[in-house]
DNA sequence: AGAAATATTTGACTGACGGTCAAAATAGGG
DNA sequence: CCCTATTTTGACCGTCAGTCAAATATTTCT
């Protein structure tokens, strides 16, 4: 092994900070705006740097949202690696990630609109190989995470092994939690359904989703309020944003 | 009150089927090829007219697409408003809806993307008033049939009051549906999940979502194979897409 | 029927923007 | 200090949504 010159490090560094540089502006872009409402050009004036500078870093506009994203799912696949050691039952570590979910979203908000252009094929074609396959490899980090406490429950007897199967019943949990996280952010259902906190009717869909698994201890026999404030003061005692959850 | 002149109405019928022909070869496009690899220079040579005449119809690109997303949200509502009148207990109707969702995710497999954009601010704002009312109009219709019904199972007892009022089962509905929708689309799940037929996970969900409500009669205390075959007999005799679902 | 008035259609044009690349600037080595 | 390699730059290109003055068609009037 060669040792390798100093001014090639210091270049790496420099290159990987820019690098850092660019994706912070383009968060605040993305919050701020959206994705239409901004250009490279804006971008490249944000970071003190000339446009061709940026696509050094990134193919395409495209490219530099989709890690942008993947950053924020890699913040999420921690949280939820992290709620998933909660102490407690299987319930409640599922509970434990319901609740690192929430926190996320708040930590992210930009997440969930990025998310949804990630739906559309074209975006998706524009994105470079290795910005597509880090962004799988985040998403299946938080699929293992929800998916190895429901098998854990079913080996424990929490949970039945019938009707549904670990993959079923995990599908469900992802499926209620990023539709309700859709329809939350909905101005429209919101007043229909008379939402003020943003998070609550994500963990309470959850928690319908886990009853109809027949997941045990259900809802109405053990003390989930006391589960809660211990997952806010063992996980996230930083965080601010759960008073209305705990009705204090 | 004066006559119209004929020559009046028959410019009216005139523009009123260019505009169909727009919106067919525009839901085309959008089927074929998504949003971005078409353009409306292209859509005015697949209908013959210019693309100035185009904008004598919709004030935008995302006009449009807007208005083949409402014309699908329309028939989401009629199937809807149709299943809701399927005879039976309110979890059987309830069902019928569940039916109905996914027997218009069959017809219409464009919408569930363009509804994606539609989450996207800059989208909303370049469409006209107009079309995003009567989006709005067309989705109300969709969640007051849901409402409809759970205020009834309420009214009859076969929905308890408590723990959840009727907007949020209402809601959980709701977002567990679209949420599956979603999430069967993404092929990175299908196979984490072992997903093959698209429709049977958003009723499965569906069900796990009516059983944690405490819709009576619950899954395994009633025979919902024979209110499936009912369902599809009396309100969708002409699909063909049921084999799977009922097990045949 | 023919001319004038009115309505409709058209497609060249504009501005905006993502992405490229040859030239300019900078850094590194001797 | 000069010569070479690397990096940065921004003018330029192609594309496309949207506009509008001119061309065309239709209706009305005489």
């Amino acid at each position: 092994m060669s040792a390798v010159s100093p001014s090639i490090q210091r270049k790496e560094r420099e290159f990987l900070a820019r690098e850092e540089l660019i994706i912070t502006h383009a968060r605040r872009l993305l919050l701020e705006k959206g994705f239409q409402a901004w250009n490279m050009e804006e971008l490249a004036g944000a970071v003190q740097y000339s446009k061709g500078t940026l696509y050094q870093h990134f193919t395409s506009k495209e490219d530099l949202v989709l890690e942008v994203a993947t950053d924020a799912l890699k913040q999420r696949a921690d949280l939820f690696e992290r709620a998933s050691r909660f102490q407690g039952r299987t319930r409640e570590r599922c509970r434990a990630i319901g609740f690192a979910c929430c926190e996320f979203a708040a930590n992210c908000p930009e997440y969930f609109h990025i998310e949804m252009m990630l739906k559309s094929a074209s975006f998706w074609e524009k994105a470079s190989e290795a910005r597509r396959q880090a962004h799988a490899f985040q998403g299946a980090r938080c699929w293992r995470a929800v998916n190895h406490i429901i098998v854990e429950a079913m080996a424990v007897g929490d949970l039945p092994r019938e009707p549904y199967s670990a993959e079923q019943a995990t599908f469900a949990l992802v499926s209620v939690t990023v539709g309700s996280h859709l329809m939350v952010q909905e101005p429209h259902l919101r007043v229909q359904a008379g939402i003020t906190d943003e998070m609550m009717p994500v963990r309470v869909n959850q928690d319908m989703v886990c009853d109809g698994l027949k997941w045990k201890p259900f809802l109405n026999e053990f003390d989930y309020a006391e589960t809660d404030k211990r997952i806010v003061k063992e996980l996230f005692p930083n965080a601010v944003n759960w008073h209305q959850a705990l009705g204090g």
